[in-house]
DNA sequence: GACTCGCATGTGACATGCTACTCGTCAAGC
DNA sequence: GCTTGACGAGTAGCATGTCACATGCGAGTC
């Protein structure tokens, strides 16, 4: 785990250097951890380190157990479906709205963004292509309207991420999502909002099965037809 | 504001003061406070204060100003839009799902809710009518099979509760509002997706429809044709 | 060996101390 | 009157002190 040493809210940084710490399997799901043992390690007072954790178990990631400490919380493929389930129903739609509204801004931004993964996915960069992908869907989200939808999204993708779980250059190559993003921004540009949708929602389940054949390879635990119906 | 009392965490208890100072006017949308200030009028110390409105800064409620205080944001007819736009969004379908998988319990705790609210519109208790109202919505969500879902909509409820924004009594009786619920149960006993979706669709709508009016004639904001399209 | 019980240890929750910063103000200078 | 800059009041952010409680362990009992 890496000194937290910048310019922005320690706060903040100690909860990236958690969210980080948590991927690196510094920090392993399950186990009690003590804020007081963390702020040692990060080199800071106890006050940002709670208050990162506190922001942490907000979104699920981490729980509180009074007088004993903090357990980072499990995987669990169910996590996983029901985030999925939850940007299908948010981003198709959003998707949609952007494309019948869409200008030459939005299109200019998709395209750079895009360019952006290809010129990554052939340096094989993995951290900045997932940085662009995030920001090709915050654009489209926007431009959908609805701010909100795309701040929560972006939680979403958040524990995601924080799950340890991504498809990239395992079960799928950088290029081959570099694929599944090119539908999307042709329905935009031609302003085709069933296009886009259909596109995105290819996309996205794609995505979820991709990654729930792993996480259930590697767990163990089956999808319940319950779960699984959430992603039709 | 009343001070703080009683046995569950006090962060906890601050939070809800908060709200209800919202609510009361106490605390003005766009006003400058201090942590300091707030903490000595509850009579706790700052810490609990400052995490409590984090937690109601990361629900979007206020904002922190470094070194100035933190500022009750504005209410704003949009806000209200986008919270509405997601409602649609995640509790239709959820509300389908729910009526495809129910069963007797789902049916007994819809029917317990429906009953109390009934008895709550009869009194005229309107805190009490809300909170059935709510976890109406709530078994609903959660037989729909998606937990983060209904954790979601929950945060989303409690935006537009601290927006200080309700319908009930004012546009509409607590009679109307049991009336809207009705189709939903009997769609869920009859196991009929399309007409749970609907009959929800027509609810939810139907009260952003008059918040709105309420709002955009109290606020004098407008809403634009971008806004109106999320709740189509 | 099984079982109780008290104490040491470690923890989250809360209280309080400290610091760098923002901003209003008010007097000095023009 | 107008600008300016020094200063003080007040703040969030961070550090640290305090407290009540959960747990583990080992001495003591039968």
């Amino acid at each position: 785990m890496r000194e937290v040493v910048g310019t922005s809210s320690l706060t903040d940084q100690v909860v990236a250097a958690i969210r980080a710490a948590v991927l690196d399997g510094e920090l392993v799901a399950g186990e009690l951890y003590s804020a007081y043992g963390l702020a040692e390690r990060l080199n800071v007072s106890r006050t940002p380190v709670r208050e990162a954790l506190l922001r942490l178990a907000e979104a699920g990631m981490v729980r509180f157990e009074r007088n004993r400490g903090f357990r980072v919380l499990k995987r669990d493929p169910r996590e996983v479906v029901e985030v999925f389930h939850l940007r299908l129903l948010l981003e198709v739609p959003a998707a949609g709205l952007a494309a019948r509204h869409a200008d030459a801004a939005l299109v200019a931004a998709l395209t750079d963004e895009l360019d952006a993964m290809r010129a990554m996915a052939a340096t094989g960069d993995d951290a900045r292509f997932m940085h662009h992908d995030r920001r090709f869907h915050h654009h489209l989200l926007l431009a959908g309207g609805n701010a909100r939808l795309a701040a929560t999204v972006d939680g979403l993708r958040d524990t995601t991420t924080t799950l340890g779980t991504s498809t990239a250059g395992r079960s799928r190559t950088l290029d081959e999502i570099v694929a599944e993003h090119e539908p999307v921004l042709r329905a935009v540009i031609a302003r085709d909002p069933e296009g886009a949708m259909r596109a995105l929602r290819t996309h996205i389940a794609h995505t979820a099965e991709l990654l729930l054949a792993q996480l259930t390879a590697e767990t163990g635990v089956p999808l319940t037809p319950r779960q699984t119906e959430l992603l039709d």
